[in-house]
DNA sequence: TTTTTATCCGCAAATGGGTTGCAATTTTTT
DNA sequence: AAAAAATTGCAACCCATTTGCGGATAAAAA
């Protein structure tokens, strides 16, 4: 896929075989954890390098971090309609799997922080679902 | 404050000066850290004894987990009519300040699922407003 | 109130996600 | 091809949270 060097090109980011690999596995899945690409890669590539790649994509808006079942660090690929310049905005609604503990982006639910509260002063709203997802569901 | 006393009675966990203080201590608070906890009583106390003491009031319905702008543990009293028999089903939202990273339990704010989802079948949602409190607004 | 039993406590050490320093390797630039 | 910049792996570290265990304390039984 040549599109996924492109995108690395775009944004400075070296084209090395790791990266271009993970970028790659990001458009195949709805989320990943760190253990989940340590395991993918069979831990041929050192945790660092995973963290540091994590960090590198998250700074130029190809991912974004997502709810965790587990409080751990989880990304998804970036809505580029959503996140620019740096700067995420992924203001839509987030649905984890008790089954799977998978994170889906639910782009279709747009999060807007229109509530006044009563002694706050809002400047923005989380909203994260949880339950099963169908793939789970069904199997 | 004899109340505090006959709650931890009645739920079976031992009245020590530390147990009987840090239950106080929540009556008196939004929300708590650890770490906070450990400021309060001057590091008179180990840490081990507040995770333990945090897990044994959870059990027993007394606190519940809330959402933290770090991620670490936090919690705040249970509500008697959503917290019964060692089910927490604390189904508000919350609000996070940015400044003071205080959690508040939005009481008013009652959470119902009854949003049905293509693709997923929810069981729970979970709702947390980000923003400043009056208190630092106004400082 | 003494004995017994169940809890609770502190200390030390471990666990585990995430980070940092640094030297070596690879990619990009010139 | 050489220099500059980015990426990698290794070891070590940080820090929240957990676990094992012996000793102390509180509650229950006698």
């Amino acid at each position: 896929m040549n599109k996924i060097k492109s995108i690395l090109a775009e944004n400075n980011i070296n084209k090395t075989k790791f990266r271009v690999d993970l970028l790659k596995l990001f458009y195949s899945k709805n989320s990943l954890s760190v253990l989940e690409i340590l395991d993918y890669f069979n831990s041929t590539v050192n945790k660092v390098t995973i963290y540091r790649s994590l960090k590198s994509f998250e700074e130029k808006c190809l991912i974004h971090k997502v709810p965790d079942s587990k409080n751990f660090t989880r990304y998804s690929l970036c809505n580029k309609n959503e996140c620019k310049n740096g700067s995420h905005a992924h203001n839509h609604g987030h649905f984890i799997c008790y089954a799977c503990e998978q994170t889906f982006c639910l782009e279709s639910i747009k999060v807007e922080n229109t509530n006044q509260l009563d002694g706050f002063k809002v400047e923005n709203l989380k909203l994260v679902y949880e339950g099963y997802c169908n793939t789970c569901i069904n199997n």
